[in-house]
DNA sequence: AAAAAAC
């Protein structure tokens, strides 16, 4: 399977080449002859699985081929739930169109100044990438012109729902022209996203990936126990000055947690930002332009950055703080890994925060691998959460290397007692259909 | 109990 047997033009066939893609993953061999063949598209994946170009190749395509009517507007509209991901869809477009000088593309969001969002609605745009909000409030006065609209992606769908976009998206899909594709990318198909989906897609072609083909098997994940917040802290600086380490994410469950965490790792002479949504747009467009740059090295972040941001150089993610939902844990660990690279997903749980621990483990089917790090001896608090997940007390603390509790390298075959041997039964097993969004902690 | 997104 290549992408010049999905009958990709040209032009496109070399900007992949130059950008380093050798074959199409399995979303986009799905996705890429059904938007080409101008079918609506509902297509359940997971981020990580090459989405983006799943959706913007073919759309490229058809621009291309389809003669361009006169008049203003965006011939193609691209909604997703944040700004920074709009941005980058926006960027992946001019990458892969490099040798289609004549498309042009532009992004609506908010928290920047109306007057270059409004010269650019006067003008005929190819692809228009827009979060909900900015865009609609354009709507409303009237700047929009949807006569040239052909096709409308509707990216990271089941997000824009979580945040509430479901009438905004409802409002603007109501004032396209009927005769629109409809393509809609979303990591989970159930409840509300269905029902979406029946009303704004015609007979639409569904692709699902499985989990175990959409999880990337080059991130390496496990768990460390801590007994507080200050152990946790303590095992974050250290583990930060290892020499396997790059860029890295560290994900905190609250804003203020992350200013403060940046703060505090800067002061242990690492380049440290915080990028959280209470920042200025000009502040949080900096700072990930400075973490592409590799200028600042660890990203301290709250759940803005973890779907869709792509740095290849990202080696580690850190869950400071686990996510509240386990869904949010696939996205935040799919930061790295990224073109090819192996990654690492390090995640710290308190005893309160074990619960969580396993509904993540449930919903990805599979056991995260217990590590304990040199220095760091498991205390009482800290292994009584490691009931079922691994027996307490057993064993000596191990260097931090690649071994989990049974003393086996990870991923090794189990066959003896406690976690080892769980993970060898669950491994991989859960069927990835069963995965569903679950709440942690409420 | 948190985060995101229009002003």
């Amino acid at each position: 399977m290549s992408f010049a047997s999905l009958n990709l033009a040209a032009p496109l066939l070399n900007a992949l080449e130059a950008a380093g893609y050798e074959k199409p993953t399995p979303i986009q061999a799905s996705a890429i002859p059904a938007v080409l063949a101008g079918r609506d598209v509902m297509a359940c994946a997971q981020t990580g699985t090459g989405k983006t170009a799943a959706f913007l190749l073919p759309t490229l395509q058809r621009l291309e081929t389809r003669r361009a009517p006169a008049g203003r507007g965006p011939r193609a509209l691209v909604l997703t739930p944040t700004r920074e991901l709009a941005t980058q869809v926006r960027d992946a477009a001019s990458v892969y169109a490099k040798g289609l000088p004549h498309l042009r593309f532009g992004t609506i969001v908010g928290g920047v100044p109306y007057p270059p969002q409004e010269k650019l609605l006067m003008r005929p745009l190819d692809i228009l990438v827009a979060t909900p909000g900015r865009f609609l409030d354009h709507m409303e006065r009237g700047r929009v012109d949807f006569s040239r609209l052909e096709v409308v992606i509707l990216d990271e769908a089941d997000r824009m729902l979580d945040m509430g976009f479901l009438t905004d998206v409802e409002r603007i899909m109501a004032a396209t022209p009927a005769t629109r594709q409809t393509v809609m990318f979303s990591a989970t198909f159930e409840g509300r996203i269905a029902t979406l989906a029946g009303r704004l897609l015609k007979d639409p072609e569904r692709i699902r990936i499985a989990a175990t083909e959409a999880q990337n098997a080059k991130i390496a994940q496990h768990v460390h126990y801590v007994s507080d917040v200050a152990q946790k802290k303590a095992m974050l600086m250290a583990l930060l000055n290892e020499d396997a380490m790059g860029q890295a994410i560290v994900f905190t469950g609250t804003k203020h947690g992350a200013d403060r965490l940046a703060t505090a790792i800067g002061q242990n002479g690492h380049t440290a930002a915080a990028l959280h949504g209470d920042m200025r747009q000009g502040a949080r467009n900096r700072t990930l332009a400075q973490f592409r740059a590799g200028t600042v090295r660890v990203l301290v972040a709250t759940d803005v950055a973890a779907r869709g941001i792509d740095v290849a150089a990202i080696s580690h993610v850190f869950n400071y703080d686990l996510p509240r939902s386990a869904e949010d844990y696939v996205h935040r660990i799919g930061r790295t890994g990224r073109a090819g690279q192996s990654g690492s997903a390090v995640s710290f749980a308190l005893r309160a925060e074990h619960g969580a621990l396993k509904r993540i483990e449930r919903f990805t089917g599979q056991p995260i691998p217990v590590r304990v790090l040199a220095g760091f001896p498991v205390t009482e608090a800290s292994a009584q959460g490691a009931k079922g997940a691994a027996p307490a007390g057993r064993g000596r603390p191990q260097r931090s290397g690649d071994r989990n509790r049974a003393g086996r390298p990870e991923g090794a075959p189990g066959g003896g007692r406690g976690f080892a041997r769980r993970s060898q039964e669950r491994d991989g097993r859960a069927p990835a259909g069963r995965a569903r969004l679950e709440s942690i902690g409420g």
